[in-house]
DNA sequence: GAGTAAACGAGACGGTACGTCTCGTCTTAGT
DNA sequence: ACTAAGACGAGACGTACCGTCTCGTTTACTC
């Protein structure tokens, strides 16, 4: 019977870790003496070091919740406005930019770490926003065929990008990137229309 | 007198196997060995891994710089569309994928390499993309004060998370982009027109 | 629970090289590899060469402990000839002559293996030697307080002497020894036998 | 053009470093910093350590001439329990001490040292000795054929043997090999008188 | 309950790589 | 034309972790 217990401390040694160290510094060794655990306890559950990144992912011990929800007040330009000047808030804390740094850093590295931090960490954002989009493009306030997923995954990456470059994401920039595809910056409108 | 042909050759050996490990699975030991050179020498040039992988990036060993040139043709939306599909096109090639994989992680674990990826690698791809919008505001095509900046990291960040993420980025991913960055994806204009 | 015979492994591994290199070319690298053991296994059980050193000193994995044993026939006279004829025949052969050569040199460079070179190489020997002459005293075949630990390491020096300057100990040599230290070689006795 | 100034200081240089440091602690980098030279011009006197070693044996840098004369007052035991004692007391100095177990050490490990060693440091020794005890012979006060070589090698070897074992050469030591050598332990004549 | 099987902490093992040190050679300025 | 200064390729040093492998010791399920 595998203690669930000991399972948690395991993760949360792992964050604490990477908080503290970042992805490629992390250690076994370090975790499973911070867990009080044997290093074949944590080998039991996590077959790589990327697994258990990828679990701590999965299991929400790394990315705050908070930043996940999309506020739907039904206007989707103001909704848009606070919700990404929230994210910025939420990654001037030290802790969650290194945070979300070292598991950018253990996604980059590693396929399987990717495709959870995709699945759960970003995805459950890109959901949340491109939901709020559609919810928008029913209420008549987005054009047909809005390319929600494009505009959510350019909003994520301009904040990933920010956070990778060590640029604070200030007001002005959070502002300019809701005009800007909300109502685009070209003068006239498509050629066209096709 | 150092000899700078042999810290080209480090340079060299350092993106290859930059491409071929990924950044955390970099060994000097292997680098200074397909260089021809002491582990001394690798040290006396670079104090740190990451500063051997940032000098990588600063002299321009990992990053084509075919993907930096933005076309001018006059007609800004085509532009876009066109360096933005090239842009995805060169991260289909998964060498260079595998790189650009490598310098984020890199730069995802340490401040000096963010700097020199910032500087380098990305901010000449983001003046360009700046300037080209710049030309096309001071052509009449875009609105004034259009946040450009922000629209340009947009862009490289979507590319980048889709990079991350393990996703290709299709022609109808940058076509949506291209689209709804120019445009706007709200139907009515901005309220009050501020 | 550390192995037995991993250690033994070390040892003889030790006693090879230092055979084959001599003392201060012993590489622990290589003693592990020969061993078939890992470095820090090697550190585990010994924190400094000289302390593996000594160890193989220790464990008689380097002097053959036939050269000790001093033969009793009852002729204190002939039992020494015999026995340093013997010991000279076992620096004749070229392993041995380098073994001892390389403890020399340990000894010479080190407390800790001076301390265990005297303790267990050369003490067993003199202490031999030393008894052998105690019961040819009390048998009356020697002086009473005849300085036997004196004379034991004058054998041996003299020994270890030809060793270091590598000239061969002849028969012609240990019989003149053997036979200065029993008759002695001045003409007359002691002046008023003080 | 050679300089004998430079020559002499590395010489002094090596002698300091022997002393302080040992034999196999020795850097050829160290001595050419304490000599002022550069480490070409060591390398271009001396191709080796070893050498290097050897040649201060050669030049008297190392061993104290003064306990090589051995007196001669016509009492052949006399001077020989002198002489004895003079040296022990000379090895009583901790910097000799260290200096003759580093050449020790460097002769144990090399052949060529070895040569020196004996060729130089012990054969004036020991030839200033085996002189003295020809002349004791030709005196008429030892028997004919005495084994003055092997006496000489006993003398110097027990002598060694102290100092590898890092025992004192007490007053009571010397007096009694002095006695050993001289008188002989044994209390009958030799059988036979061959 | 007593017996048993698993999961546990602890940590030794054979390895790889680290960053530092020294070796003996080679290169560069400076006098 | 020398030298000192020191960079170079090579490789050993002692340390940190890796992932695997015993060890005894809990712990919790079966009989």
């Amino acid at each position: 019977m595998r203690s669930e217990s000991t399972r948690r401390a395991i993760l949360e040694a792992t964050r604490d870790e990477l908080a503290a160290s970042g992805y490629d510094k992390l250690s076994i060794d370090r975790i499973a003496a911070a867990a009080g655990a044997g290093k074949q306890t944590v080998y039991r559950w996590y077959p790589t070091k990327s697994a258990l990144v990828a679990d701590c992912l999965l299991e929400g011990y790394v990315l705050p919740t908070t930043s996940i929800d999309v506020p739907d007040t039904g206007d989707i330009r103001r909704d848009l406005g606070d919700w990404l000047r929230a994210f910025a808030e939420g990654l001037d804390h030290p802790q969650n930019a290194a945070l979300i740094r070292a598991c950018t850093a253990a996604a980059a590295d590693n396929d399987e770490v990717a495709a959870k931090f995709y699945e759960n960490a970003t995805a459950a954002t890109e959901t949340a926003l491109t939901e709020r989009l559609h919810a928008a493009e029913l209420a008549g306030q987005l054009k047909k065929d809005a390319p929600a997923v494009a505009v959510a995954e350019a909003l994520i990456g301009a904040m990933l990008f920010r956070l990778l470059t060590r640029q604070r994401a200030t007001v002005a920039f959070t502002e300019g990137l809701t005009e800007a595809v909300m109502a685009g910056i070209a003068l006239t409108p498509s050629p066209a229309q096709r």
